[in-house]
RNA sequence: UCCACAGUAGCUCAAUGGCAGAGCAUUCGGCUGUUAACCGAAGGGUUGUAGGUUCGAGUCCUACCUGUGGAGCCA
């Protein structure tokens, strides 16, 4: 058996290929079987005088996404999708597949969310799926060849970790309540003391009930947490990181980015160094250019496009109110107001698509700020106790991998990059 | 949770308050080079649900259900 893409190899020789219908046509005597197998699309051509009547037959009757196998010789065909096709002698139905409910025809998006496991087998659905694919080896190779360590964090924890989000609440035998992570990085603090270098790459929960095209209750996140690394360092990392993620996804998706009709030349330009600015001076811009906005206030979806539309590739806004993060955050040494905070905001209006920060590594600092936020002490004396033996200044950010995999794609909605998306209204199939 | 829009054939959509329609899909027939092929024919409907207005409602009104887009929150 031979895998589509591999076709060229076998030019004027007999193969077995073996995928499914993607369409079909004929004329009278002739009939074309476009066959998918996963790695490309090839045009099989039936002449009534080349196979045995049955066979015929048959390759009139299969229906779409029926699979098949078959047997026939490479030619070169320019006029065939993608250049190659079989000239068959032999077709056999493994699965029939009558009715197939996606025709080639337009449909509307609930249709195709409910037949999402179906909607899978599409070319546009397929090309993202292999982008996602790139999308993560390029995060795993980057930080496997810095001497990081893959650190997997708890799914099921038993508190509310940054104390805002709402989370999926689920009991936990006899220990009462427990959540599902809404992030893995208090548990990678943990693995940055004991390793140096860790990131944590999975699923996430949020049950806030947002309802837009950039959320997803369950989403896959990297976070990766830097032992004595401080905010500047860290910036150093995400830029670094992201260069390399969005480049060589380009480099090696070119036919899937043609697929989705992706012009790529801003994303080409997502080279280092990027442009850091502070919140104080983000501010600034949304005022000069017309914007009512309050110091000490977070940004919207709005705000941010606007500040990304200043640059030509993803912009480092640093030095949040500190009243907006999260309570581990560092505070700014020069202005106790700040967080040493960091977003980095993507061009083309796709937001926030890494968020970070220094860590607060003071013991006494940090009982404060679980305080001020009336978090319940006794399930952070863990956390507490990275302050109390060999605390160091670290830091991390995380990644959505979604909007990553969205932004790169030229994606309209986050829904379209993971195989099975779970939203406010919709968790099947 | 709030705001806006939508719901008619398997799918995508038409239908001025006056006979429920088309394209695709399906089935049948035609064509030896098709490119979401084309040509001909057939089958396919409780117009989201429940009320109301009207001689008459897919169309107007009310409520509900479902979905879509957005806001807030966030990655």
């Amino acid at each position: 058996m031979v895998l589509i893409k591999h076709l060229s190899e076998y030019v004027g020789k007999e193969v077995t290929i073996k995928g499914w219908l993607y369409n079909k046509r004929s004329s009278g005597k002739v009939k074309f079987l476009i066959v998918r197998d996963g790695t490309g699309m090839l045009q099989c051509v039936v002449f009534k005088g080349n196979v045995s009547e049955e066979v015929f037959e048959l390759s009139g009757n299969v229906g779409q996404e029926a699979s098949v196998e078959i047997i026939g010789k490479v030619k070169e065909e320019p006029r065939a999708v993608g250049g190659y096709e079989l000239d068959c002698t032999d077709v056999k139905l493994i699965g029939e597949s009558n009715d197939y409910p996606i025709t080639p025809k337009e449909h509307g998006i609930e249709f195709l969310m409910d037949h999402r496991h179906l909607w899978l087998r599409s070319k546009r659905q397929t090309a993202i799926l292999k982008v996602r694919h790139r999308v993560i080896k390029a995060i795993r190779d980057f930080f496997d060849s810095r001497d990081f360590t893959l650190f997997d964090p708890p799914i099921i924890t038993p508190n509310a970790c940054e104390g805002t989000s709402t989370l999926f609440e689920t009991e936990y035998f006899d220990l009462g309540p427990a959540y599902l992570t809404q992030s893995g990085q208090l548990y990678a603090e943990a693995g940055a003391m004991a390793l140096g270098r860790v990131y944590t790459f999975g699923p996430t929960f949020r049950a806030e009930k947002s309802k837009t095209r950039r959320h997803l209750t369950e989403f896959w996140m990297v976070e990766p947490e830097v032992a004595f690394n401080d905010l500047d360092d860290n910036m150093d990392l995400a830029e670094e990181f992201l260069e390399y993620v969005v480049q060589t996804t380009i480099n090696d998706c070119v036919e899937e980015l043609e697929v989705l009709e992706r012009d790529t030349t801003s994303l080409k330009r997502v080279k280092r160094p990027f442009p850091r600015v502070s919140y104080s001076e983000a501010v600034e811009i949304l005022k000069r250019k017309g914007h009512e906005f309050e110091w000490g206030n977070d940004f919207g979806g709005a705000d941010e496009t606007i500040i990304s539309e200043e640059f030509d590739r993803p912009v480092m806004v640093h030095r949040y109110p500190a009243e907006v993060k999260a309570f581990y955050m560092k505070r700014d040494p020069e202005n106790p107001k700040l967080a040493l905070a960091v977003d980095v905001l993507a061009p083309e209006g796709y937001g926030e698509i890494v968020g970070g920060s220094q860590r607060e590594d003071n013991l006494d600092l940090l009982i404060e700020r679980i305080k001020e936020h009336n978090l319940p002490q006794e399930f952070f004396e863990w956390y507490l106790d990275l302050r109390r033996y060999g605390s160091v200044p670290h830091s991390g950010f995380g990644l959505g991998l979604e909007r990553t995999v969205s932004w790169i794609c030229g994606l309209e909605h986050l829904r379209e990059a993971i195989p099975f998306p779970r939203m406010i209204y919709r968790n099947t199939p």
